[in-house]
DNA sequence: TTGTACGCGTTATCAT
DNA sequence: ATGATAACGCGTACAA
């Protein structure tokens, strides 16, 4: 084992053993068309010179990187399941994952786009958050790109989503028909099209209870913790405050209950609750949080899937819608037949 | 913009403009370089042909790859946060990162080692569940390569840190300081370091008042909210139960809570519960938990900013011990003074 | 200020 | 079964 401070190229290999590079290549590549014994010199030969085949230099030359480039809006424990299961679809697929996150913003989204333009990886798994009419018009020419978890315009990219209005509507009527009518709606961050659609859903059950929405019922929030918890004061504060809470997510849910407790009254007795995601605070939350099943892990496997077939030739141009599933737990309730006086 | 199936490179722009590579690569790499009017019609022939330097191509002649791996043992929220860290303090240094998780298992861990040593990418940020010997001695030769969260050996590479044997042994000592004597300690996974120094600060608190380890009071983990319910449960059955615990890590803290909870107790009141880590979970929980708060996302950070300045071609060897920090909310409380019969 | 030409480490084609 | 050699796309001496 010589020790140089450079590492071992195939040239150094194929010196050792007295033989071509092309010899040495096809061990690694194609073995059989080997000779049993020089495939045996050559291999000891890789061993002991502690050979590594240059990836850039391979990347070069199929004009390929083995990497994907999965890019969410933020690390945040929700993504994180969504990573997961890319992440695996990758490992099983061969590929490795290079991740981004982009804050929301649409400059930094670009930029990622951007870098997959110059062959930094291979395609891209990509939960927007902006409009992608934006998109569509602003990249002369996009790289392999699937679209996850949520998307505005139908058919023009492969997508993997589910479908935020219907489930966000199931919600809400899951609240309705447990005889609630002053239904509040903590929404999620402005910038994403999930916000949108979530309460786009909330609509639609109203309406078709033939209600409509109450102005003051509706908060604004951040998909944060602290957001939910800041929405639900506001909503304490009004004269007559909402019996059932229908938050965007889990997290903003847990700031509603938190709220709700520091006020002195309690979930769901006082006010039901319903999140969205079954993160996995939802379960081991206290009280469990009722809330609406996004798969997102399958989200991620399934995006992460597409974008393989994609760049294993196949001109798939799908939009896979999964479902989703309410979680009944414990923090709706029907409501209080009247108020104590 | 002449719209080709195949990427444009830079001949293509040499080309359109009548001038020689050299000279559109020196548009970008150092345009003042260039005549101002000929720089123009370079820049305006790579708008127009929408040309991107191939970035494989850029590796290869450089012979860098602008990427680190960030390996972790999980993906869990608690690793996220170290996650955030390293990709923060990597975009601020100019590299993308490549993530991947070795579910604890060694082998994959040095595949990932592996990875690098072909140029996968330039250096690793490596959380190793194991012991740091077998890397040692197995690596032939280690690629530029910074220990994160838990060291086991000192001294022989760089790393960033905190003492986790001193951090559970003041975890310990405050549960002692509020009068509390039969404390258990769930532990967490079997092959992590970290598992085994937080084991021994524990030891070492006791010790200090002359207990000794009670091996009834010592369960193990696997840092899961279900294995510290389970746990829980065991101690909970037991003759005499403690009337505190030591988890170690905030997941299993809250899988007790529950436990105790479903026995029909109540957490600080008859059974204190103190954490580790300080999770975002262990803020929100109801109780909020009492925990030895890890700096996480600074250790990420931190270790991320080490390797650049590794592969910036400094040959420091630090070994950086970041401080911890005793969280006090509500889940721990002084032992009762006695037993009502 | 711009051009020529070599090399980075591979793979693959065509000979032998 | 093995060897010579031309790409892959770029950066950079060195020359002009």
């Amino acid at each position: 084992m010589k020790t140089t401070d450079r590492a071992a190229t195939i040239k150094d290999v194929a010196r050792a053993v007295g033989l071509s590079v092309a010899t040495v290549s096809r061990a690694i590549t194609n073995p059989k068309l080997l000779n049993a014994e020089t495939l045996m010199r050559v291999r000891a030969a890789i061993d002991n010179l502690g050979y590594r085949p240059n990836v850039t230099a391979q990347n070069l030359k199929l004009s390929k990187t083995g990497l994907v480039m999965v890019v969410v809006p933020s690390l945040s424990p929700f993504f994180l399941e969504f990573f997961r299961g890319a992440e695996q679809a990758a490992r099983e697929t061969g590929y490795s994952v290079l991740v981004g996150h982009t804050d929301r913003d649409p400059a930094r989204e670009a930029r990622f786009l951007s870098q997959v333009n110059s062959r930094r990886a291979d395609g891209i798994v990509l939960v927007t958050s902006a409009d992608q009419k934006a998109l569509l018009a602003e990249g002369r020419c996009l790289p392999p790109l699937v679209l996850a978890l949520d998307v505005t315009t139908g058919g023009q990219f492969a997508s993997v989503r589910v479908d935020h209005v219907a489930a966000a509507a199931q919600a809400t009527t899951y609240l309705l028909g447990l005889g609630h009518r002053r239904i509040a709606h903590i929404a999620g961050a402005r910038a994403s099209a999930m916000t949108v659609h979530r309460l786009e859903g909330y609509r639609m059950a109203l309406s078709e209870y033939g209600l409509s929405v109450d102005p003051a019922l509706l908060q604004q929030g951040a998909f944060t913790v602290e957001s939910g918890e800041h929405a639900m004061e506001q909503l304490l504060a009004l004269d007559s405050p909402p019996t059932a809470v229908f938050a965007a997510n889990d997290e903003m849910a847990i700031g509603a209950i938190r709220a709700i407790r520091r006020a002195g009254l309690s979930v769901p007795q006082d006010v039901s609750l319903i999140g969205f995601d079954d993160q996995r605070v939802a379960r081991i939350y206290d009280p469990p949080l009722t809330t609406m099943r996004i798969p997102t892990y399958e989200i991620g496997y399934r995006s992460m899937l597409e974008l393989a077939g994609l760049l294993g030739g196949k001109p798939q141009e799908a939009d896979i819608v999964l479902p989703c599933q309410l979680v009944v737990r414990q923090s709706a309730a029907a409501v209080a037949a009247a108020a104590p006086a």
